[in-house]
DNA sequence: AAACTAATAATACGATCGTTCGGTTAGTTA
DNA sequence: TAACTAACCGAACGATCGTATTATTAGTTT
């Protein structure tokens, strides 16, 4: 068996923390982060315990790594595709879809990975709040600069910072609702309609509607 | 010393429940319900793990109870004063300042305790998701019901489920961001703002605005 | 083939978890 | 005062936690 080196590491190595990765976002987005203890991960992997602490060294180090992990996964999930539409209203509306879809389907077990292990480790510092602080302003700066485009193309007519931060509500209450109610097909489709509703509110005449 | 009875239990050792209750309820909001440990309360209380525990039987108990507590907390201060004030849009308007103080002042250490717990609960199913998925309907229900009374008053022209849903999108949200920003004078004033402008596009021309 | 290194494993550590059991204290009732 | 009960405590249980140490395997390099 032959093994290839990337960057100084060995395939090998890298395969298995990228297993240990995967099923780690899952399990933090139903258990949190904190309830992703590493003898449950080594077990459900049928690897041992230290070999797996050794790829992080402390637990700490393994939560971060599983939020970088989340993020990407977010990011392909929800950020790219919308930004393979033109900026614009229709850009804000691919969020939108992408951002219900990604809660919806359940990219993550638990629901949204962010909402989850935000509000576990909002209140405690620590090396794990700071991450999610700045996931959280990139996140909301992105979704600000995405308004901001539409506006700068006469489709909307708001304040880039304040829709941004009513459209994260909106997201956000629609996962929490999913994960206490049953009817998840009501809830996504109410909150679509909302969304629908608050965006024709701020739209210009001109702007062409994507849905 | 004498004690005496309420209920066929005695003073003494309800005294040391609700005392119990009380730290709980501060404990989880910031750590969580399953982060609030038996051992970690009874040395906080300086009170023996095993007399602590004897009061509830089970952690499951334990849990259930908090947040029956937090619940009473919960209403003392953002309910109850909201229904001092006449059905209508103000009582609308009163039902947002508690909840956006209640979160704002700390009411619980970590910021809402349902937030918290809600999303540390909702995707494990369990007697405590059922709680805090009828405490969820409750609230929701109860905002709906306050929009609804100024509908009927001709305050507000809106769909009272559909704003029930908005206004606590918006608390949820001022909520979150509190816990991961640091402006938070920046975020509870924006937020109130928002839900100015929001209930100002529903209410009607003969609404007296309660700001 | 020998030397070397990275990856993984075996084992054990002290701490803490929820829970159980048996005893002791405090206070009521007969 | 004696009997009784509710409240509380001390000690221990098996399990699991994060972490450290030491060994072994797999694969590369010379």
């Amino acid at each position: 068996m032959t093994t290839t080196r990337v960057d100084g590491r060995l395939v090998r190595g890298d395969n298995t923390r990228r297993a240990v990765l995967r099923r780690a976002v899952d399990i933090a987005s139903v258990d949190g982060l904190e309830g992703l203890s590493i003898g449950r991960l080594a077990k459900e992997l049928e690897i041992s315990k230290s070999g797996l602490f050794a790829h992080f060294g402390s637990k700490e180090e393994l939560q971060l790594a599983t939020i970088r992990a989340a993020r990407r996964i977010y990011a392909d999930a929800v950020v790219q595709p919308a930004l393979a539409v033109e900026p614009g209203l229709g850009r804000v509306w691919a969020m939108t879809e992408n951002w219900l879809d990604y809660s919806q389907r359940r990219v993550f077990p638990g629901g949204c990975f962010f909402a989850k292990t935000s509000h576990e480790f909002g209140s405690r510092p620590g090396a794990v709040r700071e991450m999610l602080a700045t996931v959280y302003r990139e996140w909301i700066g992105l979704l600000e600069q995405t308004v901001a485009e539409a506006v700068s193309a006469g489709e909307l007519d708001a304040d880039p910072a304040d829709l941004a931060v009513e459209l994260n509500a909106y997201y956000d209450a629609a996962n929490l609702a999913s994960l206490l109610r049953d009817d998840h097909d009501v809830i996504y489709t109410q909150t679509r309609q909302l969304i629908r509703s608050r965006l024709e509110s701020a739209a210009t005449p001109e702007a062409p509607l994507p849905w």
